[in-house]
This record gives C-alpha cells, structure tokens and sequence, in this order.
DNA sequence: TTGAAAGCGCTAACAT
DNA sequence: ATGTTAGCGCTTTCAA
C-alpha cells in the first residue's frame, strides 16, 4: 500500500538543512551566493526527503506552466501517431509535458478541451489530424500559440506543418525514371483528398520533364485500399498493356496492385515496378515482393512542429503554411536487392 | 497575431461584477449562500472576461492537480493506442487531463517520467506497453497510485488489467468447433511469448472438452509475421493434409497463412476456415477473404483501467492481476457472409 | 448576504 | 551569506 504521505515541500527541505526556505530555494535552484557547505546540506536534505519542487506552485508564480496541449483532431489515426511521438519527444525531453486530447473529430469536443488546456494555462498547442486538407482555424484569437501539424488551418497566417505531397509524387516517379521506366501508370485514393491530387501533380510534373505522359493517360481515382489497387490494376493493363511502373498513392493500394499483378502472371519488379506512398512498415514489408515507398517523415513533422511551437512561444511565431519534404525508401518493388 | 493578454482573474471578475472575490468564487463555484441577483452579475462577468479558473492554482490549494500521467512503455504501438484510446476517453470527459509520457521501453526515461509526473503532482499514474508478460513494477512506494494496462507488474500487490488471452484462444476454438470443424491447426507467434502460450492453451482446452487434439499434434510457433504463416501453413499439410480449420496467434499471421493457402488451391473457408487474433481492422479486413478474428477490446480495456485509477485515487485501489474478456468477431474466413 | 483574510508551495526582491 | 516577506490565483473559514 502507498504510504499516503504528503509529498515534501520546500519547507521541510528547509527544516531539515537548517535555513530558510529563501536560501533553501537558492541552492534547490543554483541561484545566489551560498557558500558551498550550506548549498550541499540542503541538496542532501532535499534528496533525503525525495524533493521535487511543486509545478502547480512554480507554475502560478510564473504565469506559465511548462506545458502543451496536443489535440488530434480524429482520433489516434496511424498518421497522427507519428506526429504525436515527434511531438513528445521534441518536448518531453526538455521541461515540457504534453497534455493529450482526443477531439474526434468532433468539434464540441475540441472546444471543450481547448477550454480546459487554456484553463491549465498551457503555453501553447499543437493541432493534428489525418488530412492535408485545410480546416477551419481551432478558435479564434486564443491567448496562445497554436501549430498545425500533419493538417492545416485555412487562416493563412496560422502556422501549419503539412509534408510535401507533390515533392514525394515527384520523388517517386524520378526514382522509377532512374531505373529505366519510361510507361509509369498512377493508382490513387479518392479525387476529393488534396494529397491525392498533389501527388498526382507531382508525379505528372516530373514525367513531364523527361517528355514523358502518365500510362494509360489519366490518373485512377478509388478508394484508399488494397481492394481498389486490385481493380484498378486491371484497368491500367487494359488501358496499355505495356506498363513498366506503377505509382500507387499509399501503401495500402499497392499492396493491392502487387496482389493482383502476381495473379496476372506479371513479375515485380521485372516486368513492372512498384512505388507506394506511406511507408507503413508493416504493410511495405509484409508486401510481396517487399515494397519501395515514400516516407512523409512524420515523425521529423511532428518534431518540427514542437520547435515550431517552442519558438512562438518565446515570441518567434512562424506564419502561414509549410510543406516538408519526403523521402524515398527504395526496397525490392522497384529492384534487385543488390541493387540496380 | 494573438493578442498577448493576461488571462482574467478572479480578481477581474469580482472587480467587474464589483463584488469580493470570496462572493465571486462563491457564485462561479455554485456555493455558499448568495442573492441569484448577485451570483448572475458574476457570472455574466465571468463570461464577460472569458474566465476560465486557473488550474494551477486550484490545484496547488487542493493538493492534486486532477490530472493522470500516461506511461507507454514501448512507444506508441498498434496495442498501446487502443488503450490509450480509451483511458483518455473515461478521463477526459470528465474534469481530468491526461500526461502524455512515451518511455520507448528505456527505464532512465521512465524514471524522468514519473519525476516529471510527481513533480507536476498527478494524482495517479497509467503504465500501458505492448506485452502481456510481466514487468518490474515502475517504481517503488510511490505517493500514487498505478494501474498497469496491457502491461503486467510482477508485484502480485499492482492493479494489472491484461486481455484474457487464453479466453481468446478458447472463444476461437469454440467458433470452429460450431461451425463444424474437427481437425484444427494452430499456427502462432514465438514460444517465449506469454500470449502465445495463453492462446494455445486456451485452443487445447477447448478441443479436450470436445474430445480432441490439436492437428499436426503441435503448437507452430515462428514469428509474428505474414511470412510466417505463409511457411508455416506447408509444414501444417505437410504433417495433417486433412486440416479443416486453422487458429493464428494474430491476424498477420492469418493473413499469411491465407494467402499461402489460396497458392496451394484450398479454399477459405470452404475447404479449411480461419481465425486470427487481434482484431487489426485494416488487416482483418484487407485479408482474402476477410478474416474472423479475435478482438481484445483494448479501448474498453483503458477504460476499465481509467476507472480502476479513479477509484483507487478516491481511496478504493483494486489489487493484482484481472483478465478482462476477448471478444469473437465473425467475418467470412469461418465460413458464408450470410450466416453459416 | 457579503467581505476580509489566511494559506496552498514556490520564487524573487529586499533586509540583514 | 542568509533570512524575511510579498504575492502568483484561488478557495475557505470566519467575521460583519
């Protein structure tokens, strides 16, 4: 059973070293002159007493409170998890503690927690959701700094964090032009998603350069899954055949894709080359053959943005919106292992 | 730029509404004997001003800050977010925040954590990881109390809340046995895993109550991986050819073990049925044909584990281990969508 | 029915 | 070099 003792105060500290809670919150804090033996007894008493100086107290004293609310705007998606560890390892190593809310999509939600954050006088917050699609601002003219990550606020002077869809469509492309493909298709989510658009963007840009059109002439739009990379494959072949690499825009539907080209009798990488976008470990590497892809870096966003927000609220804020850059994880879909 | 306003005190409050902050907390907190006329004018105040109590300060008189430390253990996984999921849920509707601490299994960070978490004096602490199997306790006579939530303490005295893992094995077996099936396999993650060995001990019981015996006469255990159960299904036919049904130790597996068996021409589930376990939605579901499994309701295990704190906070902790029951989910892979 | 004052634990300015 | 004191924002006696 916890001994349910009330945890030491200063005071005790005090008491036991022999001095006053003055001079013991000088040595506690390393702060004035003491001389050395005094600054020792009281650190001893303190680690005796197992010391640690209350937050709520330092807190009200300063008029801050050392931490951070993190609300993810749909749950805890396999997109905002990589921010929220970005998030908490960019602050839980310094002083900063981070105040978790689930908003749930749920706007009532959200403005109940932003009330309770700002009740908590936190120094800032970090939204995060899903989408790379704008949303309306959290609130309006709050007493904080707010930063967006991995979502965007449609206020352009708000700070939002957002991966470069376009630059990883175009990263995925140039990579399978490097390794001699020339007919590149593009199987993709639903029309309506922004990064879906952006990618397909990127991708075409990067054709474009080298002369080059999209196989099969037009972007397949479907849903974010594998059952539509198996459909779709079946459309791109019977649109051109001749197909030497496939651009799919999240893992999921390539997956899909590689399924139903191996049930189609074509090779991968051999005939075809595969990009997915994502790399969702377990999905690229559960992937027959194992799956190169595009990292969004989500975890790197998510720490940006706590450096972000850390700036702001030492009074540097950062306006308006942000894309950060991709990265190409080359695994077996797009060549040997021992390389190419 | 957000105006970089002091927040309003009760001070402000009580000024504006031209009372004393005694009859102010009184009217805002709904206590003591007040004129409605008064208690109104302090309100409107309040909403006026855009008041929101200092928690800081509420706390610091209080003497708990209504806030909980969460504890991942390792990271953010695909078991601790579920349970995450569901202790922000019971907690944060109501007046509690939850700390959000990512420890990535590294016991000096751990130790920082509940530093922090003391310092910032939560009033209870939730230990949540991804393995069943016992770990040392967090930390020693602490003026808190702990739950452990899909984690274990091997403290006998510690409140642990973990899935009922041989229960889950036996709900799977039990499934199979109804829809007719005789001849069942087992295919299953590393032997040194506690739920492995739980979930298969949970499958032979049931199969001794009906009077039977594993088929292949063995436990398989490998990897937690799709290619495992791709391996791992032609040493099954190669010792029982006459397997009509298959239990996995977790959906990748079955995944696996499904593909492997439509390349070798048998059916699911006509010809043999499946079950998984974990009840990974995006898994599950992507699987050909999709996969009935077991799910471990872990959001409704951080909820219970939620409560448990609550209560043990209020004075009424709960002690040693408690399984909290598994739940079937039907899908096609045991047999036709429209009901067998 | 309302006001005044003490005190939660801490830090920083001012005394000694 | 050390002690004393005021005050952060709030709730809760106790007094008026």
């Amino acid at each position: 059973m916890p001994a349910q003792r009330r945890p030491a105060t200063i005071a005790d500290v005090a008491a036991l070293a022999e001095v006053s809670v003055g001079t013991a919150s000088k040595a506690l804090n390393g702060r004035g002159q003491l001389r050395p033996e005094t600054r020792e007894r009281v650190l001893a008493a303190a680690d005796r007493l197992g010391f640690h100086p209350n937050e709520l107290a330092r807190g009200l004293l300063a008029g801050r409170s050392f931490t951070v609310g993190l609300i993810t705007t749909d749950s805890f998606g396999r997109f905002s998890i990589p921010v929220m560890l970005g998030v908490e390892d960019a602050l839980g190593a310094g002083r900063i503690s981070v105040f978790l809310c689930d908003g749930r999509g749920d706007p009532i939600r959200e403005q109940h927690y932003i009330r309770t954050l700002l009740a908590r006088r936190v120094d800032g917050i970090i939204v995060t959701g899903r989408r790379a699609d704008p949303r309306s601002p959290i609130a309006a003219d709050l007493p904080v700094p707010v930063v967006y990550a991995m979502t965007r606020s449609d206020d352009p002077a708000d700070c939002s964090l957002v991966p470069d869809d376009a630059g990883g469509g175009r990263l995925a492309v140039e990579h399978l032009l490097a390794t001699g493909r020339t007919r590149v298709g593009h199987i993709t989510g639903p029309e309506r998603f922004l990064a879906a658009g952006l990618r397909a963007e990127g991708a075409r840009a990067a054709l474009a350069e080298a002369g080059l059109e999209l196989a099969g002439s037009r972007v397949l739009h479907g849903e974010w899954s594998e059952q539509w990379g198996r459909q779709a494959v079946h459309i791109l072949l019977r649109a051109q055949a001749d197909v030497d690499a496939i651009f799919c825009g999240s893992d999921q539907i390539a997956r899909g894709v590689a399924d139903a080209l191996r049930d189609a009798g074509r090779r991968v990488p051999d005939d075809i080359a595969l990009v997915g976008f994502d790399n969702w470990e377990v999905m690229a590497a559960a992937c027959r053959p194992p799956l190169t892809t595009i990292d969004m870096n989500l975890t790197q966003l998510g720490r940006t943005a706590a450096r972000r927000l850390l700036a702001a609220i030492e009074g540097n804020s950062a306006h308006g919106p942000q894309t950060l850059p991709c990265r190409l994880v080359v695994r077996e879909s797009t060549g040997s292992p021992a390389g190419q």
